[in-house]
DNA sequence: CAGAAACCCACATACGTATTCAAAATATGT
DNA sequence: ACATATTTTGAATACGTATGTGGGTTTCTG
C-alpha cells in the first residue's frame, strides 16, 4: 500500500463503504457490533490513525490549544522565566488531561499574533502568558474579543479588562510579604521592581508593600523603589543602584524571585549579610528559590492550579460558556533570607 | 459575514475565481501584478488567513514538529529537569526561524505515542526528549524507523542505534570531570548515579570517571558508585548512603546536577564543608547550578546548538536527506564546588 | 494582417473525513 | 403472506485550499 492508510482502504477490505468507517471508529451507535468489531481489528492491523487535518477541516475544530508565551527585551533562551516554565509543564499536562493538544509558540509582544493562530485555524483558543507591557497588550486584547477568539491570559487581573483573566493576587502578595518583613523588625523596605502601570503585576505588589506599611504607620520612602525587569541581571544592577544611592535600608522586597536572586549577588558581592544586614523577599516560588544561600523567603504563586485554570477557563470559552476573571491566593514560604527561626 | 472569510469571499470581492486568490497569495507568477495586489489588499481588509487544516490536507504536510518529551519516574511536574526546560527554549525558537509550529505532548514512556503523532498527520516529523530505560525505548524506537517516521532523539549517540540520535559526548565530558577533580588533589571519587546499561548517559559519564582514574593508575571502587535517578531527592538519598557506608570519599561526581544539589544538601546537614571535605562537581549546567552554595562546577551541555542540530535533523529527514547521529562537545564549567582557584 | 507567442485567468478536481438523506435489508405484527 | 416499523448501509456532498489543464485575450513578429 502506498502511503498512509485511509479510511477508503480499510472500506475496501472491510467489504462496506467509507462512511460506515467513519461512524464504526467513532462509535456510531447506528453501525452493527459486528462490522464495527470487523472495521476495527483492520484498523488496527493497517495502524490505521484518523487523518488530522480532514478530520478538523470537516468538524471545524482543532482540539488543539496554542500557548503565546511573550518575553519582552532580551531574545535569548537564557532569559526564561523559570515560573513560566513551571507554568508550562502544568499546562501541557492539562491540556492532555482534557484531551487537548498544545502548540507552543514563543512571541515579541509587538508583533501580530494577534490575528494568528485561530484565524488560521490552528488551534481553537489561545493562552497568553508572559509579563509584558500592558500598554502595548491592551489594544490586541480588544481585538480579540472583537474576533471572538476564545483566549485567556495569564496575568494582572481587573475588571473592565478585556478578555478573561487569571491572575493572582499581587496586592495581597505584597500586603503578605510586606508584614513578614515588618514583623521581622524591618522599618526601611525596599523594593526592586517596576512600578508605573505598564507592569501592574509589579505595581499591585508595591502597592502591598505600601499599604502594609501604612498600616504600621510607616510612609513609604519612594527612594527605595527602583525600578527592574524581571531579570537576574536587572536585580543585580538595582541593588547595586539602592546601595549606592545611600538610601537607608534594612530589607528588601524584590518584585521576582529571579530579581532577588540578582539583587543577592550584589549585596554579597558589597559584603552584606543576608538576612542579618538585609533581609530580602521574592515572589513566584521558582525551583531555584529554596537553592540560594541563604535559602530565599518568597510568595508562592500556585502554578498547577493556575495552569488547569487557565486551560478549562479557554475550554469554557470554546463551549460558549462564561470564564471568569479569577485571581488566586499567593501564599508565604518562609524560609531563612528574612532571618524567620 | 457569517464565519471567517474564505478564499472564496475574497474571490467574490474582487471578481476573480478562488484559484486566482490562491495563487496570487502563494505569490505565484502566473497572477499579474495588478491583480495581486487588490486581492491582497481585499485579504488583509478582511483579515483573511489560510486554513491551516484545508492547507495542510491539500499539501499533505503541516509545517509543524511534534516534540515528545519523557519523563520516567514521577508524574508531577514538579520534577521536570532544568536542562530539558531550557532545551525546550532553544527547539521553540529554532522550530520558529524555521517556519514550523511546534506541538508539545508529555508522555509516559511505557506509551504508546510511537504510532501517533506523524500518523495522524499532526505533525511532519518528531523529536523525542528525556532520559528513561533504553531497553523500553529501543522497541519503539525501531517500530518508527520500520514506519518511515521522521524523528531525531536526544539522548545517547552510538553506531548502530535505530534512527538519528543527537547526543553530547557523555564519555569525553565524564572524563573531563574527573580530570578536573584528579587535578585539585582528590583520589577517592564517588560517583552518584546509574551507572546500568538501562542509563547509557550516565553510564558512559561513569567510564568516563573510571577512564581518568585509570590514566593516573587508580582503580575505581565499586561502592563508591551509588545509583541515582535523575532528581534531588535521589541525589540526597544516595549521598546519604554514600556517607552511611563509611567508605573513603573526598569527593563526587554527581550525573547530573539535580543530582548534585541533592547531594549538597545531605553533605551539609551531615556537616562536610564543600569543597574543603568534599569536592563536587555535576553535569548539564542547569540555570541553578550557579546559585548554589558554592556555586556547583558542572559539565555544560550546549542545549542551544542541540536544539538547533535536533529541529535541523528533522527537517532533514522531510526532506528525504540523510541526518546523522551526531554528538556534541561538553564543556567544563569552572565554579567553586571543586577548590578551584 | 495572419499566425505565433506570451500572458492571465477559470474550470475541474483532489486531499480524507463526517454527516445528511435516502434506500436496502431485516425484523415485527396482524 | 403482506404491510409496517426498525435497523443498517451507501450515495452524495461539504469542509477550504492548491494545482494541472485548457481557453481567451493581448502583444509581438514577419
Amino acid at each position: 500500500m502506498a502511503g498512509k492508510a485511509t479510511s477508503f482502504d480499510i472500506a475496501q477490505l472491510a467489504g462496506v463503504s467509507q462512511p460506515t468507517v467513519s461512524r464504526a471508529l467513532r462509535g456510531s451507535p447506528t453501525v452493527s457490533e459486528q462490522t464495527r468489531l470487523r472495521i476495527e481489528a483492520i484498523a488496527k492491523q493497517l495502524n490505521y490513525k484518523v487523518d488530522k487535518n480532514a478530520s478538523n477541516l470537516r468538524l471545524q475544530e482543532t482540539r488543539t490549544l496554542a500557548l503565546l508565551f511573550f518575553e519582552e527585551p532580551s531574545p535569548d533562551d537564557t532569559g526564561i522565566n523559570p515560573f513560566f516554565l513551571s507554568m508550562l509543564g502544568s499546562l501541557t499536562r492539562t491540556c492532555a488531561q482534557r484531551g487537548y493538544d498544545l502548540l507552543i509558540s514563543f512571541q515579541q509582544l509587538s508583533a501580530n499574533w494577534h490575528v494568528d493562530y485561530e484565524d488560521s485555524r490552528k488551534a481553537d483558543g489561545i493562552i497568553l502568558l508572559g509579563y509584558g507591557d500592558y500598554e502595548l497588550y491592551r489594544a490586541k486584547l480588544e481585538q480579540l474579543v472583537e474576533q471572538g477568539t476564545h483566549f485567556v491570559r495569564w496575568g494582572f487581573a481587573q475588571e473592565g479588562q478585556p478578555g478573561t483573566t487569571i491572575g493572582c493576587d499581587n496586592f495581597r502578595g505584597g500586603i503578605d510579604a510586606a508584614r513578614h518583613l515588618l514583623q521581622h523588625g524591618r522599618r526601611h523596605i525596599a523594593f526592586l521592581g517596576d512600578a508605573s502601570s505598564h507592569y501592574p503585576e509589579f505595581q499591585d505588589r508595591y502597592r502591598g508593600l505600601c499599604e502594609a506599611q501604612g498600616g504600621e504607620g510607616i510612609i513609604a520612602n519612594p527612594k527605595l523603589q527602583i525600578d527592574a525587569l524581571n531579570a537576574q541581571e536587572a536585580g543585580y544592577a538595582a541593588a547595586m543602584q539602592l546601595i549606592d544611592s545611600k538610601e537607608t535600608f534594612d530589607s528588601i522586597f524584590a518584585a521576582s524571585d529571579t530579581i532577588a536572586i540578582g539583587a543577592m549577588r550584589a549585596l554579597r558581592e558589597r559584603g552584606f549579610d543576608i538576612p542579618a544586614d538585609v533581609a530580602i523577599i521574592g515572589f513566584d516560588d521558582i525551583p531555584a528559590a529554596s537553592l540560594t544561600h541563604p535559602p530565599l523567603t518568597t510568595i508562592q504563586q500556585d502554578y498547577r492550579l493556575a495552569g488547569e485554570i487557565l486551560v478549562d477557563g479557554v475550554l469554557k470559552q470554546i463551549r460558549n460558556e462564561q470564564a471568569p476573571t479569577a485571581v488566586l491566593p499567593a501564599k508565604l514560604i518562609v524560609r531563612k533570607s528574612c532571618g524567620a527561626h
